[in-house]
DNA sequence: GCCCAGCCTTGATCTAGATCAATGTCTTGT
DNA sequence: ACAAGACATTGATCTAGATCAAGGCTGGGC
């Protein structure tokens, strides 16, 4: 908990805008932020104007520490989807706090084998589940307030395309769900009516 | 370097026929593993028994790690595709080369960063691009021989798997590229003939 | 307030690629 | 050498989900 401490020391705020960017595919990293309150959506384009967004991240959530531990340049795009604040951690800080202290060193490495262990999660969602076993699995996956209500954290688009189906599909899962009294949709996010059903459409 | 020699010796070599199990999808783990030779097929399995070809590992690579530094289960099946010969490093080698060196832990660092960054690859590679993408982007990745002919690492039903495409689809699309003239079919691999209209079919 | 642009929903159509089926061709064990 | 099984190729069909189209809804800017 001192490496925290050492590396708040180092670190700015950062205020976002709605839809103005961290950074952008391809520049040359020199941070890693960390998601005070808001959501950002870190984004990979393709050739061809298409592009996937691979993490909506909400308050807690980290974000380019892959690039700047791997000496890349950033392999995505970094956009607020709402208003947010980020605590942004100069590359060198962090390098430094590496090479000084070989415990930290250490709780870095295990929680990037956790970001690996997600990513092979999201591939065989994506191998393994059709639309609706990915869907029913994110809206689970989801931290439900006190009353089982999930909040959505960016717009239904997002969502839809992080899950990689069009928001078309995603409209119509969520209708058919609502219909079989599975789930309700409220104005300000989803009740989760049978859980055990929505498991079921699962892998 | 001396970390190599600290780690080859309290490793071991284990030699696998073909089909036969280094470990499987749930088991705790207890080492990572190293290919010598022969190729290993690192598999997840869903349930309703369908199975996604997650990496195919050919000498120098390296399979297993990230659950021994998560300190997780086994997250697939690693499965020979033909006979190969692997070397075991157990975990807690491993734990104490990583506890007591940290030049050695910093490394290690930068490897599972670039491990995160092929995934990610793979991932927007499922998302953004067709099968004839995916399957021309492989088959220029692929480390080619001095005459530029390229050997399939294994049986093209499970390249097509870890493609992501039926081994029908792997077929025909083969079938096109070479009646266009892009590449042709020997008997023990595949001899790139256009590399630039290859790359014309990604992204 | 009113307008505009971006969201969301619902319906109709289209298509890439899966699946099914049939046949041919290697391997591998006995 | 032979049989039995896995692998590979090719064609015919089917389908999940994308794309296209058309309104209705909403919130932010002037």
């Amino acid at each position: 908990m001192e490496d925290v401490a050492y590396l708040a020391e180092h670190s700015e705020l950062i205020r976002l805008e709605r839809g103005e960017q961290a950074f952008r595919q391809g520049d040359p990293c020199d941070a890693m932020y960390i998601v005070a309150s808001g959501t950002v959506r870190v984004v990979r384009l393709g050739r061809n104007q298409r592009e996937h967004v691979l993490h909506l991240c909400v308050p807690g959530d980290s974000f380019g520490e892959v690039a700047v531990l791997g000496e890349m340049r950033m392999p995505a795009s970094a956009i607020a989807a709402s208003p947010s604040v980020c605590v942004k951690v100069p590359k060198g800080a962090l390098q430094s706090a590496i090479q000084e202290r070989h415990e930290f060193c250490r709780s870095l490495l295990r929680s990037m084998a956790m970001w690996t262990r997600h990513f092979v999660g999201l591939l065989d969602d994506l191998v393994l589940q059709d639309a609706l076993g990915r869907i029913a699995r994110y809206l689970l996956d989801l931290p439900s307030g006190p009353d089982g209500v999930v909040h959505l954290p960016a717009t239904k688009k997002d969502i839809a395309n992080h899950l990689h189906v069009s928001s078309e599909t995603f409209s119509r899962v969520l209708r058919n769900l609502a219909d079989e009294g599975q789930i309700s949709v409220e104005q300000n996010g989803i009740q989760i009516l049978d859980a055990d059903a929505l498991m079921q459409h699962e892998s």
